[in-house]
DNA sequence: ATAATTCAATCAATCGATTGATTTAATGTG
DNA sequence: CACATTAAATCAATCGATTGATTGAATTAT
């Protein structure tokens, strides 16, 4: 009977386990990574057991042993994926809430600036990126269960601390709507600029997106978030 | 031998035949309308043939007799909704393109607010707007050979339009990349506050979208876009 | 009556899961 | 250290269930 992996580990719990030097570790490791590929190319249901196993190069078997089916795997691709943005989240975003909250509004927006910068780095350039994002489109966003455990684990932490950061620039209070709907407008640019990419390669007639291309992107997000921001702020210096 | 549908039917072609009052376009119809409901939600590798054959309350031999098999069944979905959409976007966009080159800069401004507006509430409010965005990021974003049939079709001549109201907005030209990648926002706002719509509603606590919530999306998406409208203004009127 | 359409039944192929044997790693003992 | 014992992990083989597709007969529309 193997020892089959926690259903629901933190993300630390997640990370001492498959960073081990043992053949469990590195089996789990591999067979998430196989996992995270195929599911965020052919989806959850359009993968099958075998390739993943043969990806991982490991037997099919494997999958029932160490994660319970492949159901859990998924479960342990949506945990990965959780820690592993933790990760990246926690290196944009390093400063502690309470650091945050007492920034200038220039200080505050020079933050945000920074932080704009580092996501769309990430999203458009980062290898793996492009997995996740695809693995939470097809399967995560319409799973309630998994949204939860994501919601609280990266999501949530992450607006609360944009929320802050914005409501430092513009004088808005952080419990404004306004606030927190124009944040999901920023984060929407962000993302369907990766989202679309094929669109967007279409439109612009680029072959790729490389270093100039990335620059283009990022003037342009620049101008529309610091435009928003400018918005936001009228008639609330006062305040 | 069944009398399949032609794979590349323009939307007219596909109206037409979807049109009749015989029984193999009744049950054509109801064959795209229900796995256009179960690709939306369970994805094409998730739908089985035999769950849309009952939803469709026919026979899962009709699939291959109307549509050669289930992939040909996708294609026929793809260009249906190729073909609805273009409805909606017709409504949207009803002025010709030689119309609206010569808007003035407040006109040009007012029709795409107008635009945006109807986007906003097309996306948020329509029925099937949920099945379409669904079946297009699960299925039709990765498929190189879809996404021509849609970038030709509907998302092009969009843009095209939407291009030269931007341009006669703010006096940039037709040509510049900078107004193009700023388009991608603009529909990025739009369509992430559509398809993140669990988040939105954990985060905004609210329960459903109803015509407040929508009221309050809509102003702050004009916000956003005016401002972004304002600074690609900038410099530019005297040119 | 002729063609068009639908149907139940069945096909081979593939799915995820499981089995019991086998191999590899870890631990204990002298 | 060498060797034995146990536990952990991997393997090929196979299971029943489900998949998309197909068939030829039955039904319906023209």
């Amino acid at each position: 009977m193997g020892v089959v992996m926690s259903n629901h580990p933190t993300p630390d719990e997640l990370r001492e386990a498959l960073a081990a030097d043992n053949p469990s570790a590195k089996t789990k490791r591999d067979l998430i990574e196989a996992a995270l590929y195929h599911f965020g190319h052919e989806g959850y249901a359009g993968t099958s057991t075998r390739s993943i196993a043969q990806t991982a190069k490991t037997n099919i078997a494997s999958i029932a042993y160490h994660f319970d089916g492949k159901a859990g795997l998924k479960r342990a691709c949506v945990n990965f994926i959780a820690m592993a943005l933790g990760d990246v989240l926690s290196v944009i975003m390093e400063k502690k809430l309470a650091d945050i909250e007492h920034l200038s509004p220039e200080d505050a927006r020079d933050k945000i600036m920074e932080m704009i910068d580092r996501m769309i780095t990430f999203t458009q350039t980062n290898q793996r990126a492009e997995l996740v994002i695809g693995f939470m489109l097809k399967e995560v966003l319409h799973s309630p269960e998994e949204i939860e455990t994501l919601y609280h684990l990266i999501f949530e932490p992450l607006m609360d601390r944009v929320t802050v950061l914005f409501s430092r620039a513009t004088g808005q209070p952080v419990s404004s709507d306004e606030l927190k709907l124009a944040i999901f407008a920023m984060i929407g640019q962000l993302l369907y600029i990766r989202l679309a990419r094929p669109l967007v390669l279409k439109r612009m007639n680029w072959q790729s997106v490389g270093p100039e291309e990335l620059e283009q992107i990022k003037s342009v997000l620049h101008r529309s978030i610091n435009a928003l921001l400018d918005d936001l702020s009228k008639g609330q210096k006062d305040a």
